[in-house]
DNA sequence: CGACTATTTGAGGCGTATCAAGAAGTGTGG
DNA sequence: CCACACTTCTTGATACGCCTCAAATAGTCG
C-alpha cells in the first residue's frame, strides 16, 4: 500500500528550544490524522510537504492548505481536527501535545502570541484563498498557486512541485485537466517549460509575465 | 448620496465591561474602514449588517463574510486592514482603539486568549467558505446560505435578509442572476416563499429539504 | 408621481467539467 | 536492466452550468 519510509520513528528534539517534541515520518499518501479526531497533537514539517483537506459526503475534496517545512499545522481551538491530513510526499514532522502547548500558553503570553500569530497567518491565507476560488478564472489560480509555490519551495532554477496535478485542482478548485490544460497554456506563452526528467518539475522563464496573469487587489 | 442616519453620533459605553469605547452609527452602504487603512479600530455591531470585502484591480468583488450584531470585526495583527468594511444596512457599532485592547492584552491573558478565540472562529468560517467556493454548485451556495442566515440572523416566522441579491452574489461566487434564479427554483420546490412585501423577506417552508441541499462533509 | 435601483426572467455564449483515449512517468518483480 | 502494471498527465470532443446581455417587473425614495 505504502511505498518507503517507516511509520512514527521517535526521537527527542525540542521545538522552539522550549518544547519536548517527538519526531515522526510518514509514507506518501499516508494520513497523519484524520476529520473529526481527537485533536492531541501539533505538528511541524521538517521535510517534505502535508495537505490539509476537507471532503464532501460525495466524495468532492477541498485543499485548503499545503504545509511545507517549517509550517505548523494541526494546531486547533476545539476538541477534534478539523481537516485531515496526509503526507503529499514522504515526509518527517515534529510533533507536540497540545496539551503541553496549552498548559505552557496559560502561563507564558508569548507562547499564547504566538499562537495567535499562526491563526492569524492561517486565516489571511484563508482570505485570500477565497478571493481566488470566488472570484478568479482557471488560469489566473494556477498562475497564483505557482507563484505561490516559487515563493514558498526552495529557492532553486526549478520549481519542483511535490504535489500532484490532483492536488493541484483540488486546492484550485478546479479539474486535473483544467490545471493541465492551463500549465500547457502558459509553457505555449512561454511563461514556463517542463524539465525533461519530470512534469512536476517547471522552469519559470518569464516571472514578470506570470504575474502579470496573478491579478491584484484594487488601489 | 447617503440616506437616513448621521455619522459617528458619539457616546460612551463599554464592552465587556472592560473597554471604554465609543458607539459610531453609519448609513447603509457607508464605509467604515478600507483596505490597505492604518487599523487603529475594533468594531462590534450593535444594530444592523456590515459586509467585509475584498476588491480586485478590475472590480472583481469578493465579501469574505457578514457582521451582525454582537459579532466583532476590523481586528488585526498587522499594521493594515485587509479588507473594505461597509454597513449593508443603517449600523451603529461600538468602536474601541485597537492600541488599548493590545496594551491590556500584554499583561491579561484572558483578552488575549478572546482574541485567538476571534481568529479562530473567522478561521473556521473562511475554511468551509473556502469547500463552499472550490466545490459546490450554485443551488448548494444558495442554500447554505439560507440555512446560516436563518442561524445567525433573529429567531422569527420569516428570514429578514438585510443584503440585496448583489452582496449575496458576492459572498457565494456568482452572480446576481445565478442567486435570483436558484433563489426561484427553491421556491418552485416549496422549500420557501417570499414575503408579500419585499423580495428579501423569505419564509422557509421546509428546512428539512433545504438542509438535504447542503451537502456535508463525509462520515 | 417619477426616477432610480433591485430583482426576475429569458436567450444565447463561454469557460470549465466530463468523458475518452493515448502518452508519459513510476514502481515492482523477474 | 527490462517488462509489466499502474498511476499520472495531456489532449481532444462534447456537455452543461453559470455568466453575459437584454428587457420587463417590482420596489424604494425623493
Amino acid at each position: 500500500m505504502f511505498s518507503r519510509s517507516s511509520n512514527k520513528v521517535a526521537s527527542v528534539v525540542t521545538i522552539h528550544s522550549t518544547f519536548c517534541a517527538t519526531e515522526a515520518s510518514y509514507a506518501k499518501d499516508q494520513e497523519i490524522y484524520g476529520q473529526g479526531e481527537r485533536a492531541e497533537l501539533v505538528y511541524e514539517v521538517k521535510r517534505g510537504a502535508v495537505r490539509s483537506y476537507k471532503v464532501l459526503s460525495d466524495g468532492r475534496r477541498q485543499i485548503s492548505a499545503f504545509h511545507l517545512p517549517h509550517d505548523i499545522f494541526g494546531w486547533e481551538i476545539g476538541p477534534t481536527y478539523r481537516f485531515t491530513a496526509e503526507a503529499v510526499v514522504d515526509a518527517t514532522v515534529r510533533v507536540v501535545r497540545r496539551q503541553t502547548l496549552e498548559y505552557v500558553a496559560t502561563t507564558d503570553i508569548g507562547v499564547t502570541r504566538n499562537l495567535l500569530s499562526i491563526a492569524m497567518k492561517e486565516l489571511e491565507h484563508a482570505e485570500n484563498q477565497m478571493m481566488l476560488l470566488g472570484r478568479k478564472t482557471s488560469l489566473e489560480r494556477v498562475a497564483a498557486f505557482l507563484l505561490e509555490m516559487d515563493e514558498r519551495l526552495p529557492k532553486s532554477s526549478v520549481l519542483a512541485l511535490p504535489m500532484t496535478r490532483r492536488d493541484i485542482a483540488d486546492y484550485l478548485g478546479v479539474t486535473v485537466e483544467t490545471v493541465s490544460r492551463d500549465l500547457s497554456q502558459l509553457r505555449a506563452l512561454g511563461i514556463l517549460r517542463f524539465a525533461e526528467d519530470s512534469q512536476r518539475r517547471i522552469v519559470l522563464d518569464d516571472r514578470p509575465k506570470l504575474q502579470g496573469l496573478n491579478v491584484g487587489p484594487f488601489a
